[in-house]
DNA sequence: TTTTCATTGCGTCATTACGACACAATGTAG
DNA sequence: CTACATTGTGTCGTAATGACGCAATGAAAA
């Protein structure tokens, strides 16, 4: 299966037509992934999002599950296919199975325009429930890749997004809010940002997903309580202004944190 | 597809035999919904809870989808089956994606017992992804029924659970664990609780949930901070010792803090 | 009837957490 | 070498929280 969707190298056509055949026989039917991934870049949130071959449209990277592939399986294998990351915070956030999202009239057009035709009853065209993960990488590690059947993979501004496919909107959306919920609740950032990172970006990370400005102070001493993050003695160099300091994740204390939660409210 | 699963009147064999057959052509493959349904009743948090046919285990209630289904449609239309009720509160929480979860050995073993011979390759033998719904009702207000293939359905104290077949306890586990995370952000009780309740009792409901000791004016001042319950001017009746106000839930304010959270951290 | 006692109603008090804001220190840009 | 945006480090008043006290109630025991 791995094989199956991994061939780069097939001319598009070819791989189409490959996982049309090849599909039915090594692919769950009905479920698919879909994968949000995260990214923080100039102190802005990204999405990394593939250019449709035939439309002026983005869409989430996504994919298949193997007949005998878990479905976290199938999400990081997306996920390391167009990052080039191994290890990867990964996340299901919720399940889209309403039935009328997966439209088959959408993937016959595209198919038609490659020049193929398919039967109807064609498996890929029947209603697909879709497995929703989200991803939080480090922008700067990350290697965007596209693949066979996409033109380009590139990171979007969450605040400057695209017209995205389907209902590709709507899980990016319900990504966003859990991540949101998840904030208040969780630490957060060291997936997002550089080993050692400064207080204004770790705050500006925060900003962002909320959508929300943060008292500078209020939230220094916020984070600083929570014992997550350690301040080191360098300051960040070549930086206009005062140097402000670096700091790095306590992994221990952010690992303990993210099992048991931060505001222990009763 | 609701009449296939609905056909309660039909004997055991026959309505295995018609879902077999049935059940390929309008059953959405791969997929299936698991309910766990938790309502309070003697100051317990209480599961409900189907006895297999053939082993000393018990099931959570669950249930296919039909080809035009919306997964929701089909965990609402499971549970008012097992409640005999309408409105119930139901969310998702989890996808359960593990190739081995779906025993085939598991089904084939029940099947052989019911005297029914199956190809190994039947549509319902293939690895099922299950999406987990949880639904919080009114214990007072349900009438458990079984189904044709379950001899009975009862509740069962959430601290006195009997062995779960195949994966159910992880799901169960990862209910309660769901649960007991929106407690701190969400108001909860509306569902499960009848229209009239006293303080201890919310109380007790909360650590039935959280699995610990509250102090009870600490939470009374807590619970009436939110403003999500008013109290009434009657006392509860016939109870030893003094009697306790009664209080009801501000549906107003309660959805609104379904919809913005209750601790507006930051 | 009176007493007992578990339970409820309604607080206090000290500590901590939080929001709003002040001011000095730093280092690049002009 | 001065201006200024930015950072480091606080303070202050208020709100929320945890720990606990005590009187009132009313069924059960004496």
């Amino acid at each position: 299966m791995n094989n199956l969707v991994s061939r780069f190298y097939m001319k598009k056509n070819e791989f189409i037509g490959g996982l049309l055949t090849a599909g039915e026989h090594n692919l769950l039917p009905a479920v698919s992934v879909d994968c949000v991934i995260f990214g923080f870049h100039e102190n802005q949130l990204k999405v990394l999002l593939l250019k449709h071959r035939h439309r002026d449209m983005w869409a989430l990277p996504g994919g298949f599950i193997g007949k005998e592939e878990p479905t976290d399986a199938s999400a990081y294998r997306v996920l390391s296919e167009r990052t080039g990351l191994k290890e990867i915070f990964l996340q299901q956030f919720y399940v889209f199975g309403e039935p009328g999202r997966s439209q088959k009239e959408f993937h016959l057009q595209d198919l038609k325009k490659d020049g193929i035709d398919v039967n109807e009853d064609l498996w890929i065209l029947q209603r697909f429930v879709s497995i929703g993960y989200f991803a939080l990488v480090e922008f700067s590690k990350v290697n965007p890749s596209s693949d066979t059947l996409h033109e380009k993979c590139i990171w979007w501004d969450i605040h400057k997004m695209p017209a995205l496919i389907l209902d590709h909107r709507k899980i990016l959306d319900k990504a966003l809010a859990t991540l949101r919920m998840q904030l208040h609740n969780q630490p957060i950032g060291y997936n997002l940002l550089p080993e050692k990172f400064t207080m204004p970006e770790l705050q500006k990370l925060y900003e962002t997903i909320l959508d929300k400005k943060l008292d500078r102070r209020n939230f220094q001493r916020k984070i600083l309580g929570y014992q997550i993050v350690k301040r080191l003695t360098e300051t960040k160099k070549g930086v206009p202004h005062k140097a402000p300091y670096l700091f790095s994740f306590d992994l221990k204390k952010y690992n303990d944190a993210l099992n048991e939660g931060l505001n222990e409210v009763w």
